[in-house]
DNA sequence: ATATCGATTATCT
DNA sequence: GATAATCGATATG
């Protein structure tokens, strides 16, 4: 679904729910580059986002969805463009983009993104200082690290409809022209853990370090 | 530069 | 009781 309307600078088209109601290895190639926007208390956070994992669903062990549909992971079930978000080692909020259609349970999981806006907003919710722009990737290069500098929770945000710049946060399109793709293994997983699902702009600083 | 480890809780066995 | 889609600190080369 490429972005066809001319957009002005600083200005997101919020992206169609259709975006989502696919196959999650389509919806992460085509994710990649879009902007990821917060909006709260007349504060906007914008990154762009370079990294990202699908999760097949219920034919996926490595999943949360394989096991089926449980309080947790409700919102998977639900419809494609929403926001599921977990808690992970007691300490970290990781956040996901429901995919394909109502009924099956996709979904991608946001890895890095680029900071644009805010920046000092996100270093605040980081609880770090940024003096240069080297030290911008500490704000949001790892899935714990932008929902932290983002301020999402699971409490706050999970469920809301990222198709929506009512809901607060949205994924937006600013008609970028993203580069090449690099593809490799999932992070930080057991099962599955070969499966070439991780997709990630090519060459981008931004990107995640394998641990 | 890489390696190892502790934090801290929801979820599952 | 064990594990987990992580991170930051510390140790070591």
């Amino acid at each position: 679904m490429p972005q066809t309307k001319p957009v002005r600078a600083g200005e997101f088209l919020p992206l169609p729910r259709a975006f989502f109601g696919r196959d999650p290895r389509r919806v992460a190639r085509q994710l990649l580059g879009k902007v990821l926007i917060r909006e709260a208390s007349g504060v906007r956070l914008t990154a762009r986002i370079v990294e990202l994992e699908a999760y097949l669903g219920e034919e996926d062990p490595a999943a949360h969805a394989y096991a089926g549909r449980t309080p947790r992971n409700a919102v998977l079930f639900g419809p494609p463009g929403h926001a599921y978000i977990y808690f992970i080692y007691g300490n970290h909020y990781c956040l996901n983009v429901s995919c394909e259609l109502e009924g099956q349970a996709g979904s991608i999981l946001l890895r890095a993104v680029e900071p644009v806006a805010g920046i000092q907003e996100m270093a605040h919710a980081r609880g770090i200082e940024v003096h240069s722009k080297k030290d911008w990737p500490k704000l949001t290069s790892g899935p714990g690290r932008l929902c932290q500098a983002f301020g999402i929770t699971r409490a706050s945000d999970n469920g809301r409809d990222l198709t929506s710049p009512a809901s607060g946060l949205w994924i937006g399109d600013d008609g970028l022209r993203r580069r090449a793709i690099t593809v490799t293994p999932r992070i930080g997983i057991t099962k599955a853990a070969e499966a070439p699902l991780r997709y990630l702009l090519t060459g981008n600083a931004f990107v995640s370090r394998a641990r």
